[in-house]
DNA sequence: AATGAATGAGTTTTCATTCAT
DNA sequence: AATGAATGAAAACTCATTCAT
């Protein structure tokens, strides 16, 4: 595969950022990553800031957009199912990005904040409408679909934090395991969790 | 309440950390949120570390301490409910302890994550056990009980980030409705989510 | 003669610590008188001690590979003359690597000082050959060559902290005369003394 | 031996001002080693560098004393020798005032050094009036009085650098061998050479 | 006599960034 | 496209010293 330098700056910042944090990285860090000066860098970035929204917004726009399209068909338990593996798949096989945009929100100043937590808002919407159409059939039995909403997003985002594909669980094993979880947490019964 | 210096530079990093993370907290913050010069800090510190350190290990100690009582009596249900609920209290009141702890384990250098990373394999220890005993009495019905595990501390933990003694749940609430989604989670009946 | 910008920080930090001793300069001394900014000096050395090191080195590689030149040929009278004549020249013309090598090894940290160490107690091996080949044949006379070696080194290196060019002693009548003292001192008869 | 804490705090700074160097000790390394707050420290020493001074007064004031008693007798190949005895056993049972006298100098301010070098001043100088008096008398031939001055002192002060009561020489035996290299540099028969 | 507390100024080194080439 | 050179500001930490107790 080839790839840009471009690519090579982004992919760079990808990996340290989720190593090492945000603060913990330096820009020579970076550049010795990347193959370049660190004067060099900056014929392919903004900021060191920059760089790190770029990041979150391309790892949020890929997966708001997946989500958009499984959100189009399908009764709930189908759709939250189809979410979670989304979730699921997308933590364990880009571990990297997922974790930036979850641990590093803080290191973005105010107004670079608002855009990425406006994104990751819109990506939660997608859960909570979910929860409450799945509430409102009388599919889903929950306390709060608030809570149950954020306890799953925190539940199928810890995958990034510990799967590999060299573990007990492929990727397939993974998502149908989360789905059933998940289907369990909501109330539902598990007819839905074979999904993909 | 009467505070000695020494504990308020222990509570100006831990707030500190919590909100904008160990590398991206300088002395002079710290400094400023003691009240003290950046040199005065000196007097009831090590370095930087040490304080991260002694923030981690005394909220893990807590936290062991806590579960290696409770662990003691009840059967595997009962158990987990009271995991459950003693995780997910002292993450609802002491999320800036628990945050810290989860989020700057990459921070410390290799000596000192060692230790901590055995103070939280103990501490996680007691979860798999409990999981491990309630599959065992088919109690429990779980496809992998390392996956649930996780998951359930990850969800667990997750209120640390976002629960507010202001919003829709006070603490017994909460604690009760992750007791029963622990259950469910477990593939338990509910009759333990009435603790406490 | 034109310099580089590494070489005036070279030439700084040697004329410095000469001066005032390898910890009695500061970063920012060196910056000074190197016409840089403290961080731009990071451009042109590495730490502090390494700049210490490099200046070790190359006065004691230079001493070195003259001395080796030296001890290839003539009678160990010859080759003493020849010796003190060098070390003795070097000395009044560079006194300022020369007082560094000799007073600031204590402020290097075990491994650099192992390496300096080595080099000195290499070219001191020159000067304890000579004196025992000239202690074999009967051309010198001493009680013990450790301690003379010894004498005599310290003797030639204090010439750095005292000769220069406007003085009593021209260079050739300084080597001239500290060659006619080392034989003295070494129970030999003078008829090397005019060598060079 | 008892010992009071000012004496405790002279002989710390004495150990670690030769070990270190006077930039390179602070006041809490003093502090420590004569077991010490450093507040406390400040009860028996007015500035570090008042410490310094008074180490190397009371060092150069007990050899110029010793050399006064030495320089009233005897003709100038006997007091030479006696000059060099004292010399170099002072500078082999007091290595470190010595060296603290002979290195630091320069770390002193400008008055301070300016006692100092006074001091030491008129310690060489009745070295250059033995020198003086051996060659109007006819008894030491030299090229130059001061350069021979100089050598026979950087000699001679070098003891302190190497010299141990473990060692090859004993004390006395020392003394003796330096005195005839004394002998031999001035170019003086040897018979003076069995002093002490 | 002794020391905890305190600090302004200092230490060495790294930071993210710019710019002329 | 690429980078050496450059830097003001900051990093973590130590300095010698003072002072109230």
């Amino acid at each position: 595969m080839v790839q840009s330098t471009e690519e090579r700056v982004r992919s760079a910042a990808l990996t340290l950022f989720a190593e090492r944090g945000y603060h913990g990285t330096g820009i020579r860090h970076l550049a010795d990553a990347a193959g370049l000066s660190s004067a060099s860098l900056y014929h392919y970035m903004g900021t060191k800031e920059e760089l790190l929204v770029a990041i979150m917004r391309s790892s949020l726009d890929g997966l708001l957009e997946a989500a958009d399209e499984l959100s189009a068909t399908g009764d709930p338990g189908e759709r939250l199912v189809a979410l979670v593996q989304l979730h699921v798949r997308t933590h364990a096989t880009a571990p990297e990005q997922t974790r930036v945009v979850d641990d590093e929100v803080n290191a973005l100043s105010a107004e670079a904040r608002a855009e990425v937590v406006a994104l990751r808002d819109r990506y939660e919407g997608r859960w909570q409408e979910v929860l409450e159409e799945g509430v409102a059939r009388g599919d889903f039995q929950v306390g709060s679909v608030a809570v149950v909403r954020r306890a799953l997003l925190e539940m199928c985002s810890g995958v990034a934090r510990w799967w590999t594909p060299a573990g007990e669980l492929d990727l397939d094993a993974l998502a149908a395991e989360y789905a059933a979880l998940a289907l369990r947490l909501v109330g539902a019964s598990e007819r839905h969790a074979d999904g993909r």
